[in-house]
DNA sequence: ATAATCCTGACCATGACGGTCGGAATTTCC
DNA sequence: GGAAATTCCGACCGTCATGGTCAGGATTAT
């Protein structure tokens, strides 16, 4: 029950890029360089989130990644869910299972508990999206404590 | 995202001793023939629950084992803890993480997401307790399609 | 041309998971 | 007392997803 590394960088990424949203394109390397992250595994990640649809990217020189729509419309559940498939606590509650493949799905006195977790997990990732995110964080930032820090210096 | 087949199974299994509350001590040779489980894993999980104290042994040849509680009084949640330890969607927000391990934890922008996604997980598995969801198998069970039978016989 | 960058597929090591096995200890029953 | 039924325990094992690396090709700006 815990969300694979996978999904977490893949999230981390994409704040990086909501960052940077309206500025151009940002490069995996400099994500790498900020999140402390292996860059050759950014970039399988960075691919599926191209592949589905959450970024584009730009070869060459100044090229990298830029979300394909505005950061509020990037919801964490569609981040996780490109990244690493699906979430469904066990098969018989995920969208694609072909009913009856479970023996004992008549008596399973269980899946209706699963479906319920599923809901609410979905919710919880579906509700939160990367502007919300990233605003949570710099909320988090200016109530620092010990060091307060020049709060004009963002850059 | 997924919960293991070992909690699965544990909750099986503790569906069936629940099933048997207050009839003397039920085996887990018995438990795998009804659930179509391998017995000897199962011995494995039926360790971990006498261990969490959430059933105790009889040992000998009519022994078995049995809820140390009504069935009302188990929650999903804590069958689940028992089997396969803490429900944490990453390390950083488990009871026993130890504050500043990891290094981003002030910058983190998804920590707070994290900590709300595992409450909405726990409160689901903390609500539904082994009573209940026997209840509700009996339920779908009369709902049953095909053969309707006769209501009266939950024996 | 060169350097920066994306892109892809292959490869790999580790660990968790689901499962088995052998045998010891305990208890009941005959 | 002996046999059968059971819990108990530790060791072992194969498979698979995960997290990660690497080499090299394609593309583009300077």
């Amino acid at each position: 029950m815990r969300v694979s590394s996978k999904a977490h960088y893949g999230l981390r990424m994409m704040t990086e890029f909501a960052r940077a949203y309206g500025r151009g394109p940002l490069s995996i390397a400099e994500v790498a360089r900020v999140e402390h992250l292996p860059l050759a595994y950014l970039e399988q990640l960075a691919g599926l989130l191209r592949r589905g649809g959450l970024v584009e990217s730009t070869r060459g020189v100044h090229g990298g990644y830029s979300l394909t729509r505005s950061p509020e419309l990037i919801s964490v559940l569609e981040v996780v869910h490109t990244v690493e498939g699906e979430v469904s606590p066990v098969e018989c509650v995920s969208t694609d299972y072909v009913s009856g493949s479970c023996a004992r799905e008549g008596e399973c006195a269980s899946r209706g508990l699963w479906m319920r977790l599923k809901e609410s997990i979905d919710a919880v990732l579906r509700q939160t999206n990367l502007a919300e995110l990233i605003h949570d964080q710099s909320l988090l930032e200016a109530m620092a404590p010990a060091e307060p820090r020049p709060e004009t210096s963002h850059d």
